[in-house]
DNA sequence: TATGAATGAGCGTTCATTCAT
DNA sequence: TATGAATGAACGCTCATTCAT
C-alpha cells in the first residue's frame, strides 16, 4: 500500500472521526478496529499508536463528541453582560439537530445507534448541567428569575428536553421553538414580560 | 452434573434475572453466555433454548425492566376519580431508587452499569411519555391545570428528573421529595394553592 | 404435544423418508436431527430409538436410497430367458431420471444437494458393476456378445453413463435414448443385426 | 510461539495442501480448521486470512486438486500435429494413480476419504469433459475415427474409466493398461489398425 | 511513522446425545 | 413408545493486539 505520512495530530483527529462515525452507525460492538483502519485506509496497527486499546478510542469519542456539541452552547450561556434570556435566545439551539456541522445532524439522520445517541445525549446533559447551574444562580442573583430549587430546575430544562429532542415527529426548527418558549416560560422569562 | 429440570417459564425467568444483574455490573460486552450460565449453574446451551441470541436476550432484559419499572407508575397515574394531583402524590414515587424491589434500587447502587442504567432509563420515560402526556390533556381538559403545550409540558415532567435521580450526592428520598414539589410547581398544583 | 403412536416399522420407514429429503435438498452438514424431528412432527429423542446416531441414519438413507434405485434394475437385468438385448431395453431405464417415483427424480430436479446426488451416483453403480458383469459373462458365454475384458466393458457399459445422465443440457427421455443407443453398439448388439 | 512470516502466497499454498490432506483423510466434518492450523503450526485465526470460511477453503481444495490433476492430461490431449491415437498413448495416464505427485497417488492410497474421492473424480471428469469432446470431434472431422454420438461417446471415454481405477484389486500400472486398450478399441483405434 | 502478517484468547452458537418423566 | 428440557463438547469465527520489517 502507499504509505502516506502525516502530521500525528492530523491522523489522530482523522481516526477519532472515522471511528466516531462508524460507532455511531454501527455500534461499538459492530465495529472493529480493522473497520476503522480500512475506512482510513490505513493499516490497523496505526490505531495503536496513537489510542492504547478500542476502549480508549472509543471513550475518547464519547468525550470528544459530547464536547463538540456542548461548547458552542457553554460559551453561549458564559457570555458576560448578558441577561439569561438574552443568553437562552443567543444559545445556538440546545442540543441542535439541524446544524450539519453538529453530531445530532449526522446521528439523528440515520438508522440504528439509538443506544449511543441516548448515551451521548446523557453525557452532553451531564456536561451542561452545572453551566446552567451557575447561570441560574448567576440570574437569581440578580433578581432576573426567582426559583427556590436551582439544581431541580436545572435538571428540568437540560434534561427536559430529551423528550422533545428525541420526538421522530417534529421537524427541527419547530423542536427548538418549543423548548426556548417553554423554558423561558418556566423561568419566567416570558416574552410578555420581556416586552417590558 | 445434576440435572434439574424445571418450568419453562421459571428457567426462562431465572435467566433473565441472572443475565440482567449481570449486563447491569459488567456491561453487555463483559458478559458472556458462559457467565450467565454459569452462575446459574446451567450449561450455556439452555440459553439458548429460551433467547435465540445473546442480542435478543440484551433487548429482553431492558424491555422486561423498564416495563417492571414503568407498570406502577402507569397504574397509579391512570386511577380512575382522582386528579392529577392526587395521582402525583400516589405514584409509588417516579423512577423509584429506593425500593429494594425495583430495578433502580438494585442497580444505582451499584459502580459501573452506568450505560446500562441510561438505557433504562430512557426507555421508561418513553413507556410514560404517552401516560403522562393522556393524564395532562385530561387535567387540561377538566380544568385542573392550565397549560399550553402538552407535549413538551410532558417531556419536562418526565425527562426533567433524570438529572436528580442521575445525581450522586442526594438521598433518595430527598430526590424524591424534590422533584414532586418541582412538578407540583411546574403544573401550577402548588401546595398554596391545593389548600384552597 | 399431541403424542402419535405408530408401528415401529412405519416410525423407522418415515424418519428414513424425511431424513433423507433433508439430506438430499440441505446436505448431511446443514441437516439437524432436530430439524428432521420437527418436520416429522415428533421429538429428537425419538430419532434415537430406531437409529443409534446421526451417522448410523445417514448411511441408512444412503444404502436405502441406493438400494431402491438400484434394485428394480437388478431385477430387469436379472430375469431369466432373456438375452442381453433384450434385457437392456427392458430395464426400466438405466439410473433413472424421469420417474417421479425414483430418487433421481427428486433430487435432479433440485439444487443444492449436488455432492449428495455425486455421492449417491456412485453407490448405485457400484451395486451395479457386478451385476452388470456377471450378465455380460452369460452373455459372452452364450455367444450373444463377443468381449475381451469383462471387468472393463462393465466398467464402461455403467460409470460411463454418468456424464451424459449429469447432463444439464439433456432432456431425460433423451438422455435414456442416447445411453441405450451407446450401449447396444458399445455390446455389439445394435438394431441393424438385431433384426436378423 | 515463534512468529514464522511467509509470503502470502506460500502460505497460502501450505495451508492448501496440509487441509486437502486433512479432508482426504478424515472427511471434512471430522476436520477442524483447528486441527488444520495445528498440523501447520500456526494460529487459526490465520487461516481466515486467506480463506473466508472453512467451506470456501473446502472447495478450494476441491478445485485445486481436481485442476492439478487435470491440467496435465488436457495439455497432453490438446497437443497439436498428433492423431487422437498418439495423444491418448502420451497422456499421462488417465486418471493416474501411480504417479507420486499427484493427488491419486496421495489420496487412494489411504484409507478413509472414499467421498472425497469420488468428489474430485467427478470433479475432474467434468473438466475433462469438454476437452475430450473437442478432441473427438476434430479426430472425427479428420476421419481419424468414425462416430455418431460425439456427446455419449466422450461420456463413456471418460467416467467409464472410474469403476476400473476405483477397483481396489487391480495395480495400477494393469488399470491403465486395460483403460488405455478399451479405449483405442471403443474408438475403433486398435492397435491392429494402428500398424497399417 | 507505517505496514500487515500473525497471534491467541475467547465468544456466540450449534447440536448430537442423554435422561427424567 | 414418546417427550423435550438439559447437557457438554466442540466448532467456526472474530478481533484486539503484537511485532518483525
Amino acid at each position: 500500500m502507499i504509505r502516506i505520512t502525516k502530521k500525528p495530530e492530523d491522523r489522530k483527529q482523522e481516526i477519532l472521526d472515522t471511528s466516531a462515525e462508524l460507532f455511531y452507525t454501527q455500534g461499538y460492538d459492530k465495529t472493529s478496529i480493522s473497520d476503522i483502519a480500512k475506512k482510513i485506509g490505513v493499516s490497523q496497527g496505526l490505531c495503536y499508536r496513537y489510542f492504547s486499546s478500542k476502549e480508549e478510542l472509543f471513550s475518547s469519542v464519547l468525550e470528544y463528541y459530547a464536547e463538540m456539541q456542548a461548547k458552542p452552547m457553554i460559551s453561549a450561556l458564559s457570555e458576560q453582560d448578558k441577561t439569561l434570556r438574552q443568553k437562552l435566545y443567543g444559545t445556538p439551539t440546545f442540543l441542535d439537530t439541524e446544524n450539519p456541522d453538529t453530531y445530532y445532524y449526522k446521528i439523528c439522520h440515520q438508522a440504528s445507534g439509538k443506544a449511543m445517541h441516548d448515551l451521548v445525549s446523557m453525557k452532553i446533559c451531564q456536561k451542561l448541567f452545572p453551566v446552567i447551574k451557575k447561570q441560574l444562580k448567576k440570574a437569581s442573583d440578580q433578581g432576573e428569575i426567582a426559583i427556590s430549587d436551582l439544581e431541580a430546575t436545572a435538571s428540568f430544562c437540560i434534561y427536559g428536553q430529551l423528550g422533545i429532542l428525541l420526538h421522530p415527529d417534529l421537524a427541527g426548527k419547530e423542536k427548538i421553538e418549543r423548548i426556548r418558549e417553554f423554558l423561558l416560560n418556566l423561568l419566567g422569562l416570558d416574552t410578555v414580560e420581556s416586552t417590558l
